[in-house]
DNA sequence: ATTTATCTGTGAAATATTTCACAGATAAAC
DNA sequence: GTTTATCTGTGAAATATTTCACAGATAAAT
């Protein structure tokens, strides 16, 4: 039994659940629907429609209660289980998020590193295990881990994601320049550096009076 | 006069350009709806209703002309013209976006790099001015920087969002772990590595037959 | 104990977006 | 020059999503 739950919603779930644990953090233990609306920018109605979707909480007079709403969000999407996660690629910006101080405060741990330079690869300083790239199936099978931050040179993009994935990997997050299509329900986000820049100018050209 | 495109489309459409001069680059002189499709992964429906919403092309029975496409999409979303980009904040992964070779063949130039750590920019090999952070907004204006990619530390991220807008910013993509809220028709877009990875999980447990 | 203020939860209404089906256009084939 | 095949462009229909309005719940205040 499959509940259709919006992709829009699910996107905003998702940013709420970051949002409720810097929010208790900071010691707070009730938030409500408005303010929740002021921190994301998302219409307070429509941040109760969407918890709604996914259970209900026991309602009072200040709000909701900050741990309810962070199971509630976290039991249904799997946020509260340990994942394990590779970097694939490991020029600058790979190796920059090999050593991400945020993904180890959160359910992800960066699990291991893989790169076709072995020189390269001497070089790097980390505590994660690095390996080469031949090894990437076998060890993904064997270390389980689960996602990878692919940050490759775009000639290799679509063969080393298919690797990922024939490897059993259930998500990429794509850093390289080249659109790698989703297919077989693995989970794929494209983040292209100028992609992300033309976003924001034909979002501006959109808001402003010339279209 | 406001003509209303919906966001997804814009972002479509956005996607089509990158793919657009991709093609054109291998040598393509058409391009049909299908083609498209199979490519992005959108709907070819989805893909002719986009276009057909900024302009219309002239109609062949082979589809678009790749060159028409591109300027249409371009003209509309401003993509033809030359912008400036700056980076701030130059740990490791600003100091991985500096020197991003994909910038600098697109209409984006990364023309200045900021921080607070006189230290640490001595030691970053680069062919891009760096400045002092407290030269911000002053630079902004001189050079006429219009995006910047910001990569701060979490507790300096508000505030330097709001310097980058005084000095004028279009729009800002935030690598920082903070939630930039969008105001005044600034554009801005944040990129966090963890809810990135969660995002991948939660669509993969809706689209799995759990939910 | 009753009133008051302030929440959430949720069907229903309003919007927004996507999908569809086909008319019109083009060029190749015969 | 007529037919055929293959496109795009687009109103209309179908879906999806958001917004709304208010019932129901809770707890503080009196």
């Amino acid at each position: 039994m499959k509940i259709n739950i919006p992709v829009p919603a699910i996107e905003r779930l998702t940013k709420l659940f970051s949002l409720v644990l810097k929010i208790k953090k900071e010691g707070k233990e009730k938030v409500s629907s408005a303010e929740l609306g002021i921190l994301t920018g998302f219409h307070a109605h429509n941040i109760r429609k969407d918890i709604s979707m996914i259970g209900t909480l026991e309602s009072g007079k200040d709000g909701y209660n900050i741990e309810s709403l962070e199971n509630l969000i976290g039991n249904t999407f799997g946020f509260k289980e340990k994942k394990k996660v590779c970097v694939v690629g490991l020029d600058m910006l790979g190796a920059a998020m090999l050593n991400n101080p945020d993904a180890g405060s959160s359910e992800f741990e960066i699990a291991a590193g893989f790169d076709s330079n072995t020189n390269r690869m001497e070089m790097i300083s980390t505590k994660v295990p690095l390996f080469h790239l031949y090894e990437i199936e076998e060890k993904i099978k064997e270390m389980g881990i689960e996602y990878a931050i692919m940050a490759v040179n775009p000639e290799n993009a679509v063969k080393t994601a298919e690797r990922l994935i024939s490897g059993g990997i259930k998500g990429i997050l794509n850093f390289s320049p080249v659109n790698i299509v989703p297919k077989n329900g693995i989970q794929i986000k494209n983040i292209y550096l100028v992609e992300e820049l033309r976003l924001l100018t034909a979002l501006g050209a959109a808001n402003s009076q010339q279209l």
